[in-house]
DNA sequence: ATTCCGATTGCCT
DNA sequence: GGCAATCGGAATG
């Protein structure tokens, strides 16, 4: 099971291209977290690209500080940030070190894990359908229902805890937008997200 | 030291 | 659609 999902893991390379071809390849790829109990994948259904140049509302365009610096080294590290003094938010970093460009993980939708997902999201294993909408449609809910914190901060995505792979693709429609809940930068077109998904966040 | 405010979410009307 | 929650990063004094 996991052995499969190993074998097809992304090399480095795939994430040291430029954050928008980056952004756009990671939509229909597997999201995996493994811990001694449990083996979560679900599928990356919605992105936003923040770059470090001509992109205000990106962490890193006014230089590396302690919080943004893991977005400065090279492709294919965990950025994770704290906000609104509740929420986490995970991003793949991209490029060469000292680009200072990542990929928000906006969505996903659930695969394999559904109980573990509930369980950090509710309480519960036992879920409407509803319920598993809201799983992990938005950044913060995924970093809750996946367990990802402070802790993950720089963890390297080719290792084997946390890791992306490559999917057998029926092939999928992506669209775009303006990225959602910010005030600078505001117009340019960077979100990303899979066509008719259900799990894509509404707002 | 103090102030401002955010790459969000859940609950309320 | 509106808004409170809650804290730390960053800017300012």
């Amino acid at each position: 099971m996991i052995d499969t999902y190993l074998q097809n893991k992304l090399e480095r390379k795939f994430y040291k291209k430029d954050v928008l071809t980056v952004a756009k390849n990671l939509l229909g790829k597997f999201f995996i977290k493994v811990n001694d109990t449990n083996i979560v994948v679900c599928k990356i259904v919605e992105v936003e690209a923040y770059a470090g140049v001509n992109d205000e509302a990106s962490h890193s365009f006014n230089g590396i500080t302690n919080r943004n610096k893991v977005m400065f080294e090279q492709g294919g590290l965990l950025y994770i940030y704290f906000t609104y003094g509740i929420h986490f938010c995970a991003n793949v970093v991209t490029g060469e070190k000292g680009i200072g460009s990542a990929v928000l993980l906006r969505a996903f939708e659930p695969i394999l894990g559904v109980d573990v997902l509930a369980m950090n999201r509710y309480k519960k294993k036992l879920i409407s359908e509803k319920e598993k909408i809201g799983l992990t449609n938005g950044p913060g809910k995924i970093c809750q229902a996946l367990e990802i914190h402070r802790e993950h901060n720089g963890i390297d995505l080719t290792g084997n805890i946390i890791f992306i792979s490559d999917a057998e693709n029926e092939s999928i429609s992506i669209l775009q937008s303006k990225r959602i809940g910010i005030k600078k930068s505001a117009d340019l077109l960077w979100r990303f997200y899979i066509k008719d998904n259900p799990f894509v966040s509404k707002r």
